[in-house]
DNA sequence: CACCTTGTTGCGAAAATTCGCAATAAACAA
DNA sequence: TTGTTTATTGCGAATTTTCGCAACAAGGTG
C-alpha cells in the first residue's frame, strides 16, 4: 500500500506542522514494511538509510503520525504496539491471543455497531482501526473454554 | 469489587499453578485500586506491604492472572496497559483519545456483534473485555473531523 | 536571499518493561 | 512432619520507551 505524499505534506503544513526528512523516511518505512510494523522494525529500516536518526524520533513520529490519522495504532495480543498506514478505507483486525495471527475485517462489519454507539452514547468510535482479541479457528478448540 | 479468593485458589491449584503470597497481594491490590490500574500503581501499593516484592514479579503476575482470565487487560488511549478484575459479568470500555476518560459499556451491546463474528469468521471474541477508541461527547466537537 | 519564529531532532539520562538464572518455597506424597 | 519436585521469585542486566533540553532547521516574511 502506498500513500499520497504531496497531499499529506500539504495537510501537515496547513496545520502548522513541518515536513521533515525524518518524518518522510519513517512514513515510507511503515508503508514498505506492510501491516503491523513495530517501532523496532521501523528503526532498523530507517537507521540504515539515516544512521543519525534516533530511536526517540521514531517513537515520536509514529505517535505524531497516528494523531494526525495518517497511521493507525495496532494493539498486538501481547500488549505491544504496532502501526500501519491508516488509508482511506478503514479496516479492522481479529487478533488471536494464542497464535498471534491477524485476521482482517472489512469496515462494513462495524458500521451498524458504530452508529449504535454514536446514537446511544454520543461517542464517536475511531473508524481508522479497531482490534478485537480472541481465538481463531485453529486455536479455539485447543485453547479451552 | 471483590473476588472469591478460595474459588480462585482452587482453580489455580487444579491447573498445576501455585498460590503464593505475592500473587494474592497483587490480586488484592488490583481489587482495591479499582478499574484500570497500572503496573506502577500495583507496585507502589504492594511494595509498602512487602518491600522485597520486585517489579518483575508485578509484571509477571499481572500477565499471568490475565492469562488465567482472572484479570482483564485494558488498553489505554496512549497505548499503555492497565488491568482490572475480570469479574463474572464482562464489561467494555469506550476510551476517549482526547481526554483519556473511560465510559463503561454493558456486555449486552456486544452480544450480537460477537455472535456475528463467531458465525461469519469462526472467531471467538474474548468476552472479558473490549476497548473502543474514539472521542466522547465533550471532545468530539473540539477534536475536529 | 537573509532573517525570524518556533516546531523538531539528537543526545544522554531516566523510566518502564522484559529476561536469565540461581535460590526459594508451594504442593503433594509418604 | 520430612522430603521431593518444580513452579515462582528476586536480583541484576538487558531492552524498550519516554523525557528534558540545547542545537538545528522548516516555513514564512520582507
Amino acid at each position: 500500500m502506498s500513500h499520497n505524499t504531496t497531499e499529506i505534506n500539504r495537510q501537515l503544513r496547513k496545520s502548522g506542522y513541518r515536513v521533515t526528512p525524518q518524518r518522510q523516511l519513517i512514513l515510507d518505512a511503515v508503508c514498505q514494511l506492510g501491516d503491523h510494523v513495530t517501532p523496532e522494525d521501523v528503526y532498523d529500516h530507517v537507521h540504515r538509510i539515516a544512521p543519525t536518526l534516533s530511536r526517540a524520533t521514531v517513537y515520536r513520529v509514529l505517535h505524531f503520525l497516528t494523531e494526525q490519522r495518517i497511521l493507525a495504532m495496532v494493539h498486538m495480543a501481547d500488549g505491544r504496539l504496532a502501526y500501519e498506514l491508516a488509508g482511506p478505507e478503514p479496516h479492522h483486525h481479529l487478533v488471536c491471543r494464542s497464535c498471534d495471527s491477524l485476521l482482517e475485517l472489512p469496515h462494513s462489519v462495524l458500521r451498524s455497531f458504530r452508529r449504535a454507539m454514536d446514537t446511544q452514547y454520543d461517542f464517536e468510535i475511531d473508524v481508522s482501526h479497531v482490534s478485537f482479541f480472541g481465538h481463531c479457528t485453529d486455536c479455539r478448540d485447543t485453547a479451552g473454554a
